[in-house]
DNA sequence: ATGAACTTCTTTTTT
DNA sequence: AGAAGTTCAT
């Protein structure tokens, strides 16, 4: 690895300092106060409590660029680090943006995930790795834990490796190796968890692959054991920028800690009451600390929120204040007016659907009751928005029509009220708690013909073509990689079943070598016979013939230390082919593509589709390498936007996004809060969920619908529920109750006596009467009829002694005692317990 | 070895 | 309701 002189013998690389010093400082004039003195306090320790919508990455890229302007810094001396890749990608044009040059010099912007890469890349040896480690995809984990955990003889149905899988994350996230886990911790995964981590981790070695965590694990682990590399590095990183910090897990923090620990030149940006990663190893206390761990931190908070209207603001505000343990912050704002926070009750998931593709109709063609005076808020559009406006031509046209009929036309005063109403598509979003939730929306919105797109859903690179067209890929660049191989061995087709694959196995393992050369010692000794001897023998030869295409003569290159070039020091002359060549090369010649054509599934189209699409993305690399180790990190895919469209996304997905439309459906107990957080993490559980509604309803500009549904389908099975208990915490002042249709008695949804039942229930519970209350209070009118007749249909139904029941936060049991409405259940997880018959339904019994 | 019929279990959230 | 995994007949 190079020394430290050398890396100083770069000094002049890129935008050199002496530019950047020529440039103005304008972007300081455009700060407000407390952003100003978050950018302008450059040296040692900083905290920047940004609330949600205050200009948070305004005033971090405005730091970067006064890092530059005031020559503390060159660009690749700037260590920036987001969590995911769209922040990196934000920060990168906006640093460009500012600079008036694009930020190809700052190599060190990147996530965690990216940067640790790059590092790892230079180390791997200090791990026992090579250098050109593939990464593993969870998919292959699970694989490889899977066989593991059949080697050790564990029962996979009683201990499955997904478990397993979840234990060796939380320790990889906790920077915990195999001999460091915690004594406490040993009864893992039926106390074999350490035992299978610490294999686990050698066969990761041995096929030199790392998994997700190891990223930062590896770097955590180099940097403890060689102080001479941890120096250097912090040594060249002479300032620390990192965005979401209280989404940060043990190892990151660790990691910032060791880069940071010399200078201590760093600044953490984030939001406490933002932090909803718990469950996958943030730790709020990391930012919560951050005094303690770098004394004489300068804190400073962002609470100006240039986002939302006060109605807004007002409702996050006071459904936030229900968390203890935060830093406290109130967010304020100059704007007026605007619309409250409107909430609505539905009958069931799919009439929810149904009326918020209505309003979106509505909102579109200016004709929304949510919406009216749009006009009076419009000042407030934050930077952002007003960027997405000015991108899209689309949209200025439209500003200018607009302007235009509202000042010279002769149209009349109700037709301008509608023009100054009307949304785009892609100014609204429909937020969900969880990604089941979207369906009901995909269903309607593609029968009443309403543009969508889902944000964050399947994506692309993990569907099964185009996995299976890396795995190729993969092979093809380092024919070791023994995951992949299996992967594609019988795919498609090729008569090579259980036993014939077990031969290979067993060939390799016996001569101590990879699968693919297992293969081929099989197909040279003839272990397999008739056609899939033979299809083997063909795939054989083309990974070889395919692996010779990837390079011409091999070139050596003298180790070029520079620490700023992520590169490989190994480079091979120009191949024959191009790697588009090539991937269409093996594609066509490995019958994967001719797989999929002969494919009658309504889905065999789509999936070719796919694949060109794929061979059509590596345009954009400049060799399969290249394109795989971007794959693996840059998961997400960016779609072609063809057309403004209606949003649909998770809360998680929406995090650092903002639309002046907002839909946040299911808002019902169990669902949001989801049971399971309150269930697994207790109060800190349900404080994070509340996190959650924060960051839904801040991510409105102007209208925040939140609904409910009294019944939805879950697993397929009708179950009804309460307003969520976050509901309860709107504060009334700020919230409009809208009348939710087919309330009075009549409409599409009454179905009878089913309808009675459940109807009862529902409005009964304290939720729903809390709801009612409040329209009297807004001057609604009541349902016609109040029926308090309770019939609960799930409360009828009777159990009988051995049968399968189902119960919504024990699972599945057998009915084992019966006394009364208490119901004795042996469940298969949770073990035994007496439960009131109406939280159970009979397994194949639909309740109403 | 393969595909069709049958089962079991799922639902958080993701770099 | 649907995916994913299992079993069974070809």
């Amino acid at each position: 690895m190079s020394s430290f002189d050398e890396m100083d013998a770069f000094e002049g690389a890129s935008l050199s300092a002496r530019a950047m010093a020529a440039r103005s400082m304008q972007y300081l004039d455009e700060l407000n106060p407390a952003q100003r003195e978050a950018v302008e306090h450059l040296d040692g320790p900083v905290l920047m409590l940004a609330g949600a919508g205050t200009g948070k990455t305004k005033a971090l890229t405005a730091r970067i660029a006064h890092l530059l302007n005031t020559g503390r810094a060159r660009p690749n001396e700037i260590l920036s680090v987001t969590f995911t890749n769209k922040a990196a990608r934000e920060m990168k044009t906006r640093v460009g943006r500012l600079l008036g040059q694009p930020a190809e010099g700052m190599p060190w912007l990147g996530t965690f995930h990216s940067i640790c890469v790059k590092l790892l890349r230079r180390h791997a040896e200090l791990v026992n790795l090579k250098s050109n480690f593939t990464i593993l995809d969870s998919d292959d984990q699970l694989r490889l834990l899977k066989q593991l955990v059949q080697a050790a003889n564990i029962d996979d149905k009683r201990w499955p490796a997904r478990m397993l899988a979840g234990v060796i994350d939380d320790w990889k996230n906790r920077a915990l190796t195999p001999d460091k886990v915690p004594a406490a911790d040993a009864g893992a995964y039926n106390n074999k968890g350490v035992e299978l981590y610490a294999q686990y981790q050698t066969r990761l070695r041995e096929l030199n692959t790392v998994d997700f965590g190891d990223l930062l694990l590896h770097m955590v682990t180099i940097f403890q054991t060689h102080q001479d590399v941890l120096e250097q590095y912090q040594r060249w990183f002479r300032y620390i920028l990192v965005d979401e910090y209280q989404d940060t897990n043990v190892a990151q923090y660790l990691w910032l800690r060791l880069l940071a620990g010399a200078h201590k030149n760093v600044c953490c940006v984030g939001d406490d009451d933002q932090s909803i990663y718990g469950w996958r190893g943030a730790e709020v206390g990391n930012i919560l600390r951050f005094e303690k761990d770098f004394p004489g931190a300068f804190v400073v908070r962002l609470e100006q929120n240039y986002r939302s209207t006060p109605h807004i603001l007002a409702a996050a505000s006071n459904v936030i204040r229900g968390n203890e343990n935060r830093l406290g912050k109130e967010l304020w704002t100059d704007a007026e007016g605007g619309h409250k926070v409107k909430l609505i009750g539905h009958w069931d998931g799919e009439e929810e659907a149904r009326w918020i593709g209505e309003e979106i109709d509505a909102l579109v063609s200016g004709t929304s009751r949510l919406a009216h005076g749009r006009k009076n808020v419009r000042s407030v559009s934050s930077e952002q928005e007003s960027e997405r406006r000015s991108k899209s031509e689309y949209n200025a046209l439209k500003q200018l029509n607009l302007q235009e009929n509202l000042g010279t036309s002769n149209l009349p005063e109700d037709q301008k009220e509608e023009i100054r109403n009307k949304f785009e598509l892609d100014e609204i979003a429909i937020l969900v708690r969880a990604s089941h939730q979207m369906r009901a929306f995909e269903d309607r919105f593609l029968t009443i013909g309403l543009p969508y797109k889902v944000i964050g859903g399947p994506r692309f690179y993990e569907r099964m073509e185009i996995r299976d067209a890396m795995a190729y890929f993969r092979l093809v660049v380092s024919p070791e990689d023994d995951l992949a191989f299996e992967r594609i061995v019988n795919t498609p087709k090729r008569g090579l079943g259980d036993k014939a694959q077990q031969t290979i196995q067993m060939t390799a393992r016996e001569n101590g070598v990879s699968l693919v050369d297992g293969a081929r010692i099989v197909v040279e000794q003839g272990l397999i016979k008739g056609k899939g001897g033979a299809a083997l023998r063909q795939l054989i030869e083309g990974l070889a013939r395919w692996n010779a295409m990837t390079r011409g003569p091999r070139i050596e290159v003298e180790d070029d230390s520079v620490i700023d070039d992520g590169a490989a020091p190994m480079r091979f002359g120009a191949p024959e082919h191009t790697h588009i060549e090539l991937a269409q090369i093996i594609l066509d010649e490995s019958g994967y593509t001719t797989h999929w054509q002969n494919d009658k599934t309504p889905e065999a189209p789509g999936r070719l589709e796919n694949l060109k699409e794929l061979v059509n993305q590596l345009d954009n690399f400049e060799n399969l390498q290249g394109f795989l180790e971007h794959v693996s990190l840059v998961m997400d895919n960016e779609k072609e936007s063809d057309g403004a469209k209606v949003s649909i996304m998770t809360l998680h997905a929406a995090k650092g996004l903002e639309f002046p439309a907002i839909f946040l459906p299911g808002w019902e107990d169990g669902l949001f809060p989801s049971q399971r957080s309150m269930d697994e993490s207790g109060i800190k559980g349900l404080e994070e969920e509340r996190r959650l509604a924060y960051v839904g309803i801040t991510r409105a500009e102007e209208v925040c619908t939140i609904s409910f549904a009294a019944n939805r389908r879950v697993f397929g099975q009708w179950q009804n529920s309460m307003p969520s208990r976050f509901i309860d915490e709107l504060p009334e002042d700020h919230v409009e109750v809208l009348t939710p249709p087919g309330l009075y008695g009549g409409g599409q949804t009454s179905a009878g006596i089913e309808t009675r039942a459940a109807e009862a229930n529902v409005y009964n519970s304290p939720g729903w009467r809390r709801l009612q209350a409040r329209q009297g209070q807004y001057g609604m009118s009541q349902p016609k009829e109040t029926r308090n007749t309770v019939i609960d249909a799930t409360a009828l139904a009777s159990f009988t002694l051995g049968e399968r029941v189902f119960h919504q936060k024990f699972g599945y049991g057998g009915v084992i005692g019966i006394e009364g409405d208490k119901v004795e259940v042996d469940f298969d997880k949770a073990g035994t317990k007496k439960v009131v018959a109406r939280f159970l339904s009979a397994k194949d019994d639909v309740p109403f």
